[in-house]
DNA sequence: ATGGGTGCAAAGGATTTGCAACATT
DNA sequence: AATGTTGCAAATCCTTTGCACCCAT
């Protein structure tokens, strides 16, 4: 069990549940955007009692205290992002595939802390299309 | 009935029926990031027939064609732009508004063709916090 | 008459809600 | 005991699908 995990629980006042610790761990060790269905799938052998509605709760606990980042870039399901520092998504239409970009792919971008009197607390910068595999089988 | 509406249709290869005509138009006058409940709502007195369904293949077939942009900022459901041109979205995680930001407010940002041989055809910049009325009434 | 467009009703899928059981302090 | 957490089942909401009808070419 990774130990970032307790204490990104403990630093924002979250308590460290067995389901939560599970839960944030996962995210902090698949970097794969997984959706709510994923982590609970993903965590069913280790956690068998563990419910779709505590995945649900904790996930947006985690993101409400900006523990793990809501990426709503497909319109049918959000997912989750372990990694919390300001990234592109790009999402490809045909697939549904999310895959991220390093830094030098895109143009660099930063967190105002207000616009317009609106407090911003989070950016997401997202990129859609076709991505290399499908572009190439079509 | 705004002109322009034919034209954005024509000029994207798609047959210009009523309805169609009427959700286009809808989106060229209606810069509130409607909903397909909205657009739905919005034009019933205008045509008593008219179907969700439509609505809804209609707003895809224009996001798909890029007569319009699909808004992916709220996770309950999709929104869309009539305004095509990439610019910044403020979505209020309290009340569920959301903004356009202007371009002196945010970092300019531009669409790459392709990025690690994905093909990019979309940029969605979202800012997420609460707005300066939420947050005046807390 | 042929193909595309529309609309109804039903199905599907994701998410939320209500509530009772459970754990922890 | 009191409070917060979990999990089941049901409900809700958004979106898609299947299919029949309609319209225009």
């Amino acid at each position: 069990m990774n130990k970032s995990a307790y204490h990104k629980l403990v630093e924002r006042g979250i308590r460290p549940s067995a389901q939560r610790l599970a839960i944030m761990d996962y995210l902090l060790t698949h970097f794969t955007h997984p959706t709510v269905e994923d982590v609970y799938q993903g965590l069913h052998d280790e956690i068998p009692t563990l419910s779709r509605t505590t995945v649900y709760n904790t996930l947006h606990l985690l993101a409400e205290r900006n523990a793990v980042q809501m990426i709503t870039i497909d319109d049918r399901q959000a997912c989750y992002d372990g990694n919390t520092a300001p990234h592109v998504h790009f999402f490809c239409k045909k697939c549904g595939k999310i895959v991220d970009l390093m830094d030098e792919d895109v143009p660099t971008f930063k967190l105002p802390k207000t616009v317009h009197g609106h407090v911003v607390d989070e950016v997401q910068l997202y990129y859609k299309g076709i991505c290399s595999e499908c572009a190439n089988m079509k």
